[in-house]
DNA sequence: GCGACAG
DNA sequence: ATCTTGTCGC
């Protein structure tokens, strides 16, 4: 799948970004298996006034999670937090943060939703069909569709679905911890979503790309403000 | 019209 | 997301 960085740069009006959406939801591919060896964790921190987007990027090696490499890139904050246009907030401080990697990883997982998305267009898909990078999304909490129960132990999954439709799986990475709810970004099936959330999540609740990744974006929003 | 609403 | 210490529980 041919990248669209052409698609880039991202609009300030939320009404050109809605635009936008509509246009990339078409190019998103909610199919296919990829066995990532380098998988890139992507996850921001904001600066103390909020004016501050820190992207970091964090490549693991599966099977091990051994890491390879990491970057960061601190952006301006120029588009307001609005729930279904999140990937016009924190995107272009994860792709700057993406650019600066050594290598291109395999696959991206995106801390915020993928097809899991009014519009079927989470920041994990936008920044899969922008890349061409098969791409997963991660998220703490839903922001449309209805989970079922999930079972109390770990790798235990249950769809979660709106007005019928399978948009994602809440998955239990750890027993006795809430159930993240994954959802394909873009060039990877449901079950491939899941199969590498579970893959990378050994021991705790969130994915070891994540983790990492979070940890970067914390620690250069940090080092930055203190000087 | 009234809520809900990723980070 | 961020402002914020200690504290309850495994």
């Amino acid at each position: 799948m041919a990248p669209r960085r052409d698609l880039v740069p991202w609009p300030t009006d939320p009404a050109d970004a809605l635009a936008l959406q509509e246009g990339l939801r078409r190019l998103v591919v909610a199919a296919g298996s990829p066995e990532p060896a380098h998988v890139a964790g992507l996850d921001a921190a904001y600066s103390t006034d909020g004016g501050t987007v820190f992207g970091a990027a964090a490549v693991l090696v599966s099977p091990s999670l051994g890491f390879v490499e990491g970057a960061t890139a601190a952006v301006p904050a120029t588009f307001p937090y609005i729930p279904g246009l999140f990937a016009f907030r924190e995107g272009p401080a994860l792709l700057a943060a993406l650019d600066r990697l050594t290598c291109r990883p395999d696959l991206l997982m995106v801390h915020g939703h993928g097809i899991a998305h009014p519009r079927r267009c989470g920041v994990a898909s936008h920044l899969g069909v922008v890349t061409g990078i098969p791409s997963v999304g991660v998220a703490d909490t839903l922001l449309c569709g209805e989970a079922g129960e999930t079972g109390a132990s770990r790798g235990s999954a249950a769809p979660v679905t709106e007005k019928g439709e399978v948009i994602g799986c809440a998955v239990r990475t750890r027993a006795g911890a809430r159930p993240v709810y994954v959802s394909p970004g873009h060039l990877i099936d449901l079950a491939g979503a899941v199969r590498v959330v579970l893959q990378t999540s050994p021991r705790f609740r969130t994915p070891d790309p994540l983790r990492a990744a979070h940890r970067l974006a914390v620690l250069a929003r940090n080092t930055a403000a203190s000087r």
